[in-house]
DNA sequence: TTGAAAGCGGTACCAG
DNA sequence: CTGGTACCGCTTTCAA
């Protein structure tokens, strides 16, 4: 006997109404109970292999999909991990790991979401993420402050997991700080006998949490041997580095640092297209081991950055979500390593 | 008199229950019906002041932030807009148009989300996506056929929209097809008189979308015109270029369609290195039009493509959660203009 | 102006 | 082995 089902829904205008599992009850003929005993293959029930097959016919029929947030909401959890989008282009290196990451959550049967909530800074974007009670947030980049840490963990965030310049008070931290980099190319300039240091630093908006930590590592490593910082703001277009071409005798530099590899070669073109000579009277280096560098001519000296493994990160979320008592871990996580080749 | 919170919770070892709307309602010494009426900023009923404030003090001294899957669930939608999270590093054009897509959703109040199932494939994929309820579901590159979409319409969802290359039986479809961006590279070496014609096929994985239909294109320009494609797979890193370089001569090509800029750099530059002369013996072009093509010399020559805007795809899919009823519109949205420069 | 109560879709306990 | 039922947190009539 299978009954009528109650909703009228008439084949008129009105769009089919989503199947719940309670419709699916009704087409097998069993309760409501038995369905999700079924559909979730419960072990501690045994339901007859008949009941079973008329259950997950009926499903298959009407094309039943559970609803996440109705699960949660009962089961009083989830297995979501809430990470921002990132609201600017974002290079390979940095995209690598983050699908690496989400590999590696998805293996631990995590559920990986990236919000892009556009608008919201702060604390505000700390409640917004809140609301869809993830079971962990991971925020690069300093967006989140301690009220933010607070807002989240109030709201049943087990783990939250920061991976800016620098730590977040009560939050665990991967500490990437690109002071390391600048250090790394400011010192190998020094060895080289350079002096007078151009740091090239990019005009593109959310650039700033990279290259203030890399200018402040230059600086760092030229404290007290004469050496002096130029700050060189420069956007990425042809024009802007024509423009610090023209005028590059005046400045007397003798090496710079460009940024990145993308920067470098892009200051390095218009420099060797105003006739100066790389790297004898100007050495120049870029970051992130783009395979690029090695395609110029001369080749491009960098500083290769050691990202952490998108595993190494998953693993800590997985173990602090398990136990989230625990007090906040600091990983330094951020390798850099001067690669010489020619241009300096 | 404000009551004491029903819930024992002793500072012992638990963690201190996430406040609900009821905890509040009771600190506030009001119902939950109330505190939903205050906090929603509800017009069609009026609260005292005195009260409201009481209300809103009282959500701010527990942390409170409301549910979003309890309300959704009342509620019976949601304003989530899903798109899968692309499981490859995406280059700046696209993740240009991403970022606006977003935030011109953003902007028409739709909470957007980037999906990580980077296990799940085609139907299963869908139906993990169908179980969050989202309003509508954006999809890139072929990656759902007619029986997803139908889980996902069945499941509620009332805007799908495919940006593959063709279009879906059922979704809504932005017709990006990279035969044309193909076409163009080939009609253009063409013209300038090249027969024997290269084209880079990438060896890593995930491009196969946009490298086949490049290919198509091409092959299609030459149809009849005596000029003949080979194919050259390629990986991106230096030795693989290397190879290809050595036999060059061998391989008796007098142009390649390098697939994009950046395979363009890699490639020139094994050539160079080699000595074949570009575009004298060789003509390349690639595609993309990167600022990076500028940079090289010579020039590279490259085919421009134009992505839509962000916000017309927003407000496409802002239209049909609208007006779900609509038959599903198609547009082609990918235009392709060779841009000559020095290297063909 | 405020409160009581129903119900969104699932899950899991307890009876039968 | 299966059904009844309470409940997760929130919104929204309907009454008072």
């Amino acid at each position: 006997m299978v009954e009528i089902p109650e909703r009228p829904d008439p084949a008129s205008s009105a769009p089919p109404a989503v199947p719940t599992s309670a419709d699916v009850a009704r087409l097998a003929g069993v309760s409501r109970a038995t369905v999700s005993y079924v559909l979730n293959n419960a072990g501690a029930v045994r339901i007859s292999e008949p009941t079973r097959r008329r259950v997950r016919a009926a499903a298959e029929e009407l094309g039943y999909v559970p609803h996440a947030a109705a699960r949660s909401l009962r089961a009083g959890h989830s297995r979501m991990v809430l990470m921002p989008a990132p609201n600017v282009p974002v290079g390979p290196l940095y995209g690598q790991f983050i699908n690496e990451l989400q590999w590696a959550l998805s293996r631990l049967d995590y559920t990986v979401v990236q919000y892009a909530g556009m608008g919201l800074h702060g604390d505000e974007a700390a409640r917004a993420w809140a609301e869809l009670r993830p079971v962990a947030v991971i925020v690069p980049g300093g967006g989140l402050g301690p009220t933010g840490v607070r807002i989240l963990k109030r709201s049943g965030t087990r783990a939250v997991v920061t991976l800016g310049p620098e730590r977040v008070e009560g939050a665990h931290a991967l500490v990437m700080d690109h002071y390391g980099v600048g250090h790394g190319a400011g010192a190998h300039l020094l060895a080289r006998g350079r002096r007078r240091i151009g740091v090239v630093i990019p005009q593109e908006p959310g650039l700033e949490y990279f290259s203030r930590p890399r200018l402040e590592g230059v600086r760092c490593a030229l404290e007290d041997t004469g050496a002096a910082v130029t700050e060189l703001p420069l956007a990425y277009e042809e024009e802007a580095a024509a423009r610090i071409a023209r005028r590059w005798r005046s400045l007397g530099l003798d090496a710079v640092f460009a940024y990145n590899d993308e920067y470098a070669m892009l200051l390095m073109r218009a420099l060797q297209d105003d006739g100066v000579m790389i790297p004898e009277e100007t050495a120049v280096i870029g970051a992130d081991d783009l395979l690029l560098g090695r395609l110029l001519r001369p080749r491009l000296s960098t500083v290769h950055i050691e990202l952490p493994s998108g595993r190494f990160l998953a693993e800590l979320v997985d173990r602090v979500v398990r136990d989230p008592g625990g007090v906040p871990e600091a990983h330094k996580v951020l390798g850099a390593r001067v690669v010489h080749r020619e241009s300096s």
